[in-house]
DNA sequence: TGTACATCAGTGAACGCGCGTTCACTGATGTAC
DNA sequence: TGTACATCAGTGAACGCGCGTTCACTGATGTAC
C-alpha cells in the first residue's frame, strides 16, 4: 500500500476519508448552532456525530482546528449573500451583514474569539486570513465604485469593523428584547453606511 | 460586637477591611497587565498580593467579581480623558479612545468578554452599564452640540461602536508590526470621527 | 485582673470537575506471494 | 486458495492538568463580666 495516493483504490479512500472528515464538520457546526461556543468539547462533537471522541483525533490534529473549520463552513454562506446585496446598495450590504451575524450568533462568537485569543497556527490563520479578505476585496470594489479611489481601502475597512462593533457593542443591550436589539443594530448599521458613503 | 458596624472601632475595622480588598484589586490589575486576562487564576492574584488564595474569597464571592472589580477601577481612568479630549473635537475623542485601548489591552479584552460571554450577576451587570451609559452620555452630548438633536443618541452610539470595532477587527492584522496596527487603528478612527459629524 | 467566649484574618490541603489528548487494543479489509 | 502481513477506522479507559471553590484549623484581637 505505499502507493496509495496514486492507485484508484487509493482515491476511493482518500475521498471516503475526506467524507468522514465532513460529517464531522457537520457535527461541529450543529452543536455550535445550539451552544455558546465556548462550552463546546470534543465530547460534545463526537455525541453528535455519533463517534468515539478518540476518533476525531484521526481527522484533527487539534480542537482548534476543527473549529476554524466550522467557522469557515458557516461564514462562506455570507459571501454569495454580501455580493448579492452589494449590487442593491452598500446600506443594503449593512443589513445583509449585521442580519447574517445576528441569525449566526455562533459564527460571531466564533469570529471575535478568533480576534481576541488569537493562538492560530499557520494554517488556520492563512484561511481564515483569505475569507477576510475576500471580504473586504468585495467592500473595496464597492467604495471604489462611489468614493476617491485612495481612501477606497480604508473606508471599506472601517465599514466593515465598524458593522462589527456594532454587533460586538449592543448585543447585550440592558432591557431590551432581541426584537429591538436586532432594530437598534440594523439601524445603527444603516446609519453608518449612510454616512461612510456620503 | 453585635454593633460593630455602629461603634468608632467597628468603623476602622470596616475601613481596614475595605483597605485590603483593595489591595487584591490592585494586585489583580498588576497581573492583568501582565498576562493574557483569560488566563489569570485566582492563584495569580493571590500570589501576586502575598496572600493565600483561599483568602480572597473573604472578599470576593467568585472570581467574576474581582474581575469586573478590576475592570471598573482601570475604566475609570478613561473618563476623565474623554472629557477632556472631547473638549477638542470628535477627532481627539476617538484619538483617545483607541489609543487608551491599545494602550490597556488588558481592559479591551475584559470589556469584550463581558460583552461576550457576559454570565454576570446583578450587581455586576448594573456597575458595567453605569460605566457605559456614562461614556455614551458624554458623547451624546458632544453630537447634540453639533448635529440634529433627533440622531445624536443613534450617533453616539454608531461612533462607540465602531471605534470598538476598528480595536477588535484589526488587533492582529496579519504581517503588521505593533506600530503600523496602532497607526492604522487612528487612522480609521480619525476617518469614523470625521464621516460620523459631517 | 483574669477568664470564657466571639470574631475574624489568614492558611494549606483537599475536593471535584471538565476537558484535551494519548494509549493500547480490536476488527475489518486489502495486498503479496 | 491459503497464509502472513500491513493498513487503518474505531473504541473505552486512562492520563494529566489547571482551576474555582470549600474546609477545617490556627492565632490574634477584642468583649463581657
Amino acid at each position: 500500500m505505499k502507493s496509495t495516493k496514486k492507485t484508484l483504490y487509493g482515491n476511493i479512500k482518500k475521498r471516503e476519508r475526506e467524507l468522514r472528515r465532513e460529517v464531522i464538520i457537520e457535527a461541529a457546526q450543529r452543536v455550535f448552532a445550539r451552544k455558546p461556543f465556548n462550552k463546546v468539547s470534543i465530547r460534545d462533537i463526537a455525541r453528535q456525530a455519533g463517534i468515539s471522541h478518540a476518533l476525531i483525533y484521526r481527522y484533527f490534529s487539534n480542537k482548534q482546528s476543527i473549529f476554524v473549520e466550522a467557522f469557515l463552513r458557516g461564514v462562506q454562506e455570507l459571501v454569495p449573500l454580501i455580493n448579492e446585496a452589494s449590487a442593491k446598495g452598500i446600506e443594503a450590504v449593512a443589513e445583509t451583514y449585521v442580519r447574517f451575524l445576528i441569525d449566526h450568533d455562533e459564527l460571531f462568537r466564533m469570529m471575535t474569539h478568533f480576534m481576541l485569543d488569537g493562538n492560530l497556527k499557520g494554517e488556520s490563520v492563512k484561511k481564515l486570513n483569505a475569507v477576510a479578505r475576500s471580504l473586504l476585496d468585495c467592500l473595496n470594489r464597492f467604495f471604489e465604485s462611489a468614493q476617491q479611489k485612495i481612501h477606497a481601502r480604508y473606508l471599506a475597512h472601517a465599514f466593515f469593523a465598524s458593522l462589527n462593533g456594532v454587533l460586538i457593542s449592543f448585543r447585550d443591550y440592558p432591557g431590551r428584547t432581541q426584537n429591538e436589539i436586532t432594530a437598534h443594530m440594523l439601524r445603527l448599521g444603516n446609519i453608518i453606511a449612510k454616512k461612510l458613503t456620503q
